[in-house]
DNA sequence: CTTGACTCCGTAGTGGGGTACGGGGTGTAT
DNA sequence: ATACACCCCGTACCCCACTACGGAGTCAAG
């Protein structure tokens, strides 16, 4: 069989056929031809670029970004240094994300060392740190 | 002076005055008292009231965590206890957020590392791996 | 031939945290 | 007295990535 429906597709890509019907809205995956009936007859490659969406996703790609990145798939100007400078751009992003949650975490971590847990929650270290911070 | 236009609270706090009626609409401020035009008055605390909420923002709690965190505050049968118990919660959830983080780095530093950047895009490594990925 | 699973479509809703608009009334400095 | 900044309100809109709904048509197995 080479022609799959869009349930069949989402089952194998393990998405909800919404979501295939939104990527195809989105202009993420080609729009299919259809059967008589109206019906969405989808290649089967279909499934791995679902599945190429899902992995980009888990590296923290937006869907505006990864539209990006397939269309440079199909664009025969683009080279693999255009992809690499995504992906480099891409860490860049997350090591400042890092960093920030690092500094929200060592400041957390300073106000429950003030707190005995002990005191009426009026006297809370934590509550008046975070009246009080610049 | 004792009481402050919106436009006042908005300055000091550093937010925007649609801002300061969201919040009120939230319930994270107190509705407060209006002059004959319908003016609202408010008492010059709203403005750390706004600094708190913006403080524990940047700490990543979420405004529904604030919300829950100002209940503390005005509920005396609160302790201490309570409030270094939600931030110690904020620590695991900000760590877990780093590690997931991390992960992301580090797959696409491997992509990265395995792309030369001359090659077409076509041959691309990162775009292969992404296809093929489990 | 019927049943039940599947598909179609458009539209609306979710959550989080706001921002913008527009048409009106008000406060105040000059 | 007039200009101009400010305030009122409700509503709608923004992004992001879906998810849900509902009524109707279609497909395949038994």
């Amino acid at each position: 069989m080479e022609s799959m429906t869009i349930g069949k597709i989402a089952r194998f890509a393990e998405v909800g056929v919404e979501t295939v019907r939104f990527y195809e809205r989105e202009g993420l995956i080609a729009v299919p031809p259809r059967r008589e009936s109206g019906y969405r007859q989808y290649p089967v490659e279909t499934v791995s670029r679902i599945r190429f969406i899902k992995h980009a996703k888990e590296l923290g790609f937006t869907l505006k970004e990864i539209k990006d990145l397939l269309s440079l798939q199909i664009d025969s100007e683009a080279t693999c240094e255009d992809v690499r400078t995504r992906a480099e751009c891409k860490i860049a992003a997350i090591e400042s994300k890092i960093r920030t949650l690092r500094r929200m975490k060592a400041a957390l971590k300073e106000l429950t060392k003030a707190c005995d847990g002990r005191s009426p929650v009026i006297e809370c270290p934590i509550l008046m740190a975070l009246d009080l911070e610049e």
